[in-house]
DNA sequence: GAGCTTGTTCGACTTCTGTCGAACAATGGT
DNA sequence: ACCATTGTTCGACAGAAGTCGAACAAGCTC
């Protein structure tokens, strides 16, 4: 079972920005640039683990994560330098901002 | 009547992501960043007028533009200051991205 | 191998979104 | 006043997206 990572650069512009358009997903990926390499599991999203899974493969396959298999669990770090160089400044926009959302 | 346009600082990020996340509001947002001011009616985009105003609308009511009645004309230009200002990077991320979509 | 853990996939359902034509509103010109 | 122009709003509709529980798959551990 092959994971679907796709170049960045063949991804629609308006895929990536759908993929962080949502609060669950961003959540993902606000975690995600906090540190390293995080299990699935480990995401405290307050929905059910098919709807997370559901959103974990929306970012992959938007090209914002890469996905390591071990064992019984999948580990997902986000290709924050890839992102970077196609898209400098997007993540730092998009997390500055929502790490400060709760601000009028 | 009054238009909508609300403080950039309180629309959610997701918000303002979601109205980029689209194709034809992309082709809208590339145009303005190309000038200064559009009338609707000279945005080409292969849509209906009613979905035209509803993409402008949707551009609008995220913070992305703002409008000016003049007769019965409405011109639209985008809030680029203020976009850069809170979200560094990220308009030019999108449209350097979206000008250069066709390539591989 | 039985059973547990970790994730994915599969319907099913609901809500949201893009799209349109038609009707409406507001303005300007003749 | 009438009509043309420019946009918006109103249903209506189809397709996409988020959500869930349940079933399934793949590895571990005993």
């Amino acid at each position: 079972m092959e994971l679907e990572e796709p170049e960045l650069r063949e991804v629609p512009v308006t895929a990536v920005l759908a993929a962080l358009a949502d609060d669950v997903r961003l959540q993902i990926v606000r975690a995600l640039a906090a540190g390293d390499e995080y299990a699935c599991g480990t995401f405290e999203l307050g929905v059910s683990k098919a709807t997370r899974s559901h959103h974990l493969k929306v970012l992959r396959e938007a090209g914002l994560t890469r996905t390591r298999v071990a064992g019984t669990s999948r580990y997902v770090r986000l290709r924050r330098d890839e992102l970077d160089k196609l898209y400098p400044g997007l993540l730092d926009a998009v997390l500055t901002r929502s790490t400060a959302a709760s601000n009028t």
